[in-house]
DNA sequence: AGATAAATGCAACAATGTTGCACTCATTGT
DNA sequence: ACAATGAGTGCAACATTGTTGCATTTATCT
C-alpha cells in the first residue's frame, strides 16, 4: 500500500468534514489502490496487519464513504456488494462487468444504452443498472 | 386462484418428467398467475393455506422450476431472488423493471442494448443484465 | 488539558439461502 | 389393490451478509 493513496484518503476524508481516524483512511486507500469493485472480505483482507477494525465498523466506514460520494457500491447476483472509489468515471452512471469465472467485478467506461425505455403507462424512469457478465482474460 | 393456472401447472410439470406434488403444482400456479416477479415471501404468502410448505422445500421446487425452464430468476439489489413463468417474453432475454418506491419487480419486452461491448482487451462476452429503476404508477 | 460529539467495538439480531439426513409419498410394475 | 422404489419433503443445523443498540473510546475544538 502506497504512502500515495494514504494521503489521498486522508485528504478526501478532512475535506468532506468527517473525523481523520485510521479505519477510514486505511478503507479508502484500500479502494484508491484498487482496480476492481471490492466486497468487504477483499477490503478486510488488504488492510494492514497493524488495522484490525470490527466488521460492522467497516460497514459503516463504507456507509459513510459512499454517503460522501468518495466511493460507489456495486450490486451482484452474488447477494455481495462490492466497493470501488470514485474517479472521474465513476461520478455519472456506467455499467459493470462481471466474470462469471473468479467473480471480480470491474467498471465499465460506458453506458451505451437509450434512456426512452417503453414502460408502462404512469411509470417513472429514474436510472439504469446493468451488468454484463462473461470471461475475464484469466478465466478465458 | 383459478382451476385454470393449476391445471396448467400440473400438465407442465407431468411433460418435464418430474413427481407432481402438490408443493410443485402450488407454487408454479402461483406463479403463473402472476404479472410480477415475486419473492420466496410472496410466494408463500399466495399459497393456499391448505398448502404448507417447509421453507427449504420451496428453495427446493423453485430450483427445480429454474432447471426445467418453466420459471426464471431475477436478482435484485436488496439481495432477494424473485421469480417469474416463462412465457414467450422470458424465453430470451429481456431487462427488468424494479421500482425504488414499492420494490415491485416485473419483467419487460426488450433489451435494447448493444451486444458489441468495449470490453477489456482478452475479456469474452456471455450475457447482460439489466434493470430499470423507478417508480411505478402507484408510487409516482 | 478538558469538553464534546463522532466513531468504534461488542453482542445480539435479522434475513436469505444451503446442507445433511431421516422419513414420506407419487409413481411404477405386479 | 399392493409393494417396491427413489424422488421429494421436513426438520435441524449451519453459513453468509448485513444491521441495530448501547457502552466505551477517541479525534477535534476550545
Ligand atoms: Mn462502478
Ligand atoms: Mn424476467
Ligand atoms: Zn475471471
Ligand atoms: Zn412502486
Amino acid at each position: 500500500m502506497s504512502h500515495q493513496f494514504h494521503h489521498s484518503a486522508e485528504d478526501l476524508i478532512r475535506h468532506n468534514g468527517g473525523k481523520v481516524t485510521a479505519g477510514r483512511v486505511g478503507i479508502l486507500a484500500v479502494l484508491l489502490a484498487e482496480q476492481q469493485a471490492i466486497t468487504h472480505r477483499e477490503i478486510e483482507q488488504r488492510l494492514p496487519q497493524t488495522l484490525q477494525l470490527d466488521r460492522v465498523t467497516l460497514y459503516r466506514v463504507l456507509e459513510w464513504l459512499a454517503g460522501k460520494n468518495l466511493i460507489h457500491k456495486v450490486s451482484s447476483d452474488d447477494r455481495v456488494w462490492r466497493y470501488h472509489a470514485n474517479r472521474d468515471v465513476s461520478s455519472h452512471q456506467h455499467a459493470h462487468f462481471k466474470c462469471t469465472g473468479c467473480a471480480q467485478v470491474i467498471c465499465l467506461e460506458t453506458l451505451p444504452v437509450e434512456r426512452n425505455w417503453q414502460l408502462p403507462a404512469g411509470y417513472r424512469f429514474q436510472e439504469i443498472e446493468l451488468t454484463v457478465k462473461g470471461l475475464c482474460a484469466s478465466c478465458c
